[in-house]
DNA sequence: CTTGGACAGTCAACAAGGCTGACGTAAAAA
DNA sequence: TTTTTACGTCAGCCTTGTTGACTGTCCAAG
């Protein structure tokens, strides 16, 4: 998936090898890195004053997140999504579940696991937070066009590790339509 | 907010004044947002694991980051580019002074300015961990062709908040060709 | 059946790096 | 001269990352 040969036998610019390569100089390349940097900062900028409203973090925000995209998923599935050390996600779990925004019940086949779901209150905070940065999204995406958002979103693929990419998709994958 | 197909006065369930809005549901934003997170995670991992060995974290990054960048900048500069507190700043300034990494010399017109260079250390750092970075750059680039890569940075440029965009663009600029 | 290993989860203690607020100094601007 | 600006620093707080030890559960080999 995601290619585009590459195609455009260039001509003008700087043909090397038959190709115009320009984009792959390392200016063009920190570039990218540096828009990541950017961006990343203020999407993030518009959940986290949501969440300052209520005394969460990143940490918080994250946790629900993937709790509401994956209901009854267990504490070690939650570890390898956020890459994080169990500790750090237990002290925000711990707070959630405290503050009733996620059930933690015991496993059905397997008693050491957890089932993680969201309570009401727990699935209304995703949803804001969700919301939020939609919004962002939603203009950024209709500006854009369907063809950028899906080069967007392929590049973004790419940059996954080679390892993680096929959960990360299958992840991320509509689910309730 | 956050309705699910923004109009669409239904009827069937695809041309919307001659054009699909698909791209634009809440599942396809959220989508959008999340891959923003894994590829964010696993781009920023690549430079994590060169820090570590110095005894670095991200903050030193940053800092050495837009120094190499922007020689000669000053202290506010770096400020309002990294937006953290001044005292969050000093601390890893300070470090990195104290290492030798970066130095700060009175500034020529306006003696109350640092102006910030990276030392030959310095510089050789911030190369490598530019360097790292670049690496998954190119890969994802190539692979995806100049019109995606564009197509991308479009995208990214485009969720940087409207009035910090034109310093983000200005900032990334080749400047040494 | 028992026991030992592996796995899931919890918790304690610590470090990095954000934050705010207050203060001091030097230099520039008014 | 007075005020404002740029910078540095101290004290203290909070979130969120780390390691390491511990409990409880499952399963398989003896």
């Amino acid at each position: 998936m995601s290619h585009k040969p590459a195609s455009r036998p260039s001509r003008a610019a700087k043909p090397v090898g038959g190709e115009n390569l320009l984009f792959l100089t390392d200016a063009q390349l920190r570039q990218g890195v540096e828009l990541m940097f950017f961006a990343y900062r203020d999407m993030i900028a518009d959940a986290d004053r949501l969440l300052a409203d209520r005394g969460y973090g990143r940490a918080h925000h994250r946790c629900l997140h993937f709790v509401w995209r994956r209901p009854g998923l267990s504490v070690t599935e939650l570890l390898e999504i956020l890459r994080v050390t169990k500790q750090s996600l237990n002290r925000v779990l711990r707070q959630l579940v405290a503050d009733d925004m996620i059930r933690s019940t015991v496993g059905d086949v397997d008693r050491r696991r957890r089932a993680l779901v969201l309570t009401e209150e727990g699935e209304a905070l995703a949803r804001a937070l969700s919301s939020a940065q939609n919004e962002r999204m939603r203009r950024v995406f209709r500006e854009a066009g369907p063809e950028a958002v899906q080069a967007f979103k392929s590049v973004l693929a790419g940059m996954i590790d080679d390892d993680k990419r096929e959960a990360a998709l299958a992840l991320i994958e509509d689910r309730d339509a």
